[in-house]
RNA sequence: GGUGCCAUAGCUCAGUUGGUAGAGCAAUGGACUGAAAAUCCAUGUGUCCCUGGUUCAAAUCCAGGUGGCACCA
């Protein structure tokens, strides 16, 4: 049975040189499963492996996109799975490695299947929402559907804004599509989480951030700052200095906010990866005994 | 050496006329189905610098001490 090895843990732990060390190893591929490692006008803030690692290794969904396309998790899933479907014909393991939480689980076990909300019907409910606040959207979900409304966030605009887009534009309720259902994948999963002692896990971010800022990433920032509204870019490391180039902030502040906003983004990854039992966690730096556990697993297919 | 100001949460500081303390930041936990590096929710016991004194009651008033800062010699 062909196995896929998913290599996970918090920003800078280190996933990317454990995941070639790996593919190395098995001479295999590695699949990228990070929201913002697609994006080609990002590759410093983001911290895609260099180019001599891209070149000794082939990665899939590094930089393959645009910041200016839509993308979201479904497509992402009917790509990737494709990609590994067809990889799996010659190549066996597969690395797949990425720190987006929801864009692994989506490969593992799947994503219902609700219809694409067209840019039309998202921008009349945004703005609508703008227009009636919080209050008048959660009483729209009301009437279009109850029983979501009574599971969801209230809180939370984003939820409630997709649910009413989706009754919206299929005249169904979003509960309709929600099934939950784990959709079995043709091939083996093991998980290798990454993770270490939270001092130092900390002082690697910190210490990455100082060396983006000397890579350049205020010159990469300032060369997409005019697309600062796209999603793509609201992202840890370029949001804080777009806000810098808007005179909100220092850049000394700005680049403070880079660092603690990586340490929350590496706090709610640990909290979403916590909740998986499926994790066999390691030590960074033990990657003599990933490789042992790896082979162990495989052997006894 | 003299005078003045300050000492409260990991940090920066609030604390009104005495009634045993609370903001921001940091830190921590949780949620998560097409915007996910997004979005949302929750969590504050700390010798109120020390020792005495006044008082029913002191972070708060008084005295002394210690440390820091400023100014004057």
């Amino acid at each position: 049975m062909n196995t896929l090895i998913v290599v996970l843990g918090p920003t800078g732990v280190g996933k990317s040189d454990i995941s070639i060390q790996l593919a190395n190893y098995f001479s295999t591929d590695i699949i990228s499963a990070d929201s913002r490692q697609f994006f080609r006008e990002l590759s410093i803030g983001t911290a895609v492996p260099n180019k001599e690692d891209l070149k000794s290794v082939c990665h899939h969904f590094i930089q393959s996109r645009s910041i200016h396309d839509y993308y979201n998790v479904s497509e992402y899933e009917t790509e990737a799975i494709e990609l590994i479907n067809q990889l799996f014909k010659i190549k066996n393991p597969l690395i797949l490695t990425g720190g987006s939480m929801l864009y692994i689980d989506t490969i593992c076990k799947g994503i219902d299947d609700i219809p694409t909300v067209t840019p039309e019907i998202r921008t009349e409910v945004i703005s609508w929402y703008q227009e009636n606040g919080l209050e008048a959207l959660r009483q729209r979900l009301f009437a279009l559907d109850p029983e979501y409304h009574g599971i969801v966030d209230l809180n939370n605009p984003k939820r409630l804004l997709h649910a009413v887009e989706i009754c919206q534009m299929t005249g169904k309720t979003f509960t309709s599509f929600r099934k939950n259902t784990v959709r079995e994948r043709p091939f083996r999963i093991i998980k290798i989480g990454l993770n270490q002692d939270r001092e130092i896990l900390y002082q690697r971010i910190n210490e990455r951030v100082g060396r983006m800022m000397g890579e350049g990433l205020l010159e990469e920032a300032k060369s997409v700052y005019q697309y600062k509204h796209l999603n793509s870019l609201n992202t840890v490391g370029y949001k804080e200095l777009f806000s810098y180039f808007d005179g909100n902030c220092t850049l000394e502040e700005a680049v403070d906010l880079i660092r603690r906003n990586s340490r929350k983004y590496a706090r709610k990854q640990l909290a979403w990866f916590r909740r998986d039992g499926e994790i066999s966690w390691f030590e960074p730096t033990r990657i003599q005994e990933i490789i042992a556990f790896i082979e162990q697993k495989l052997k006894r297919s």
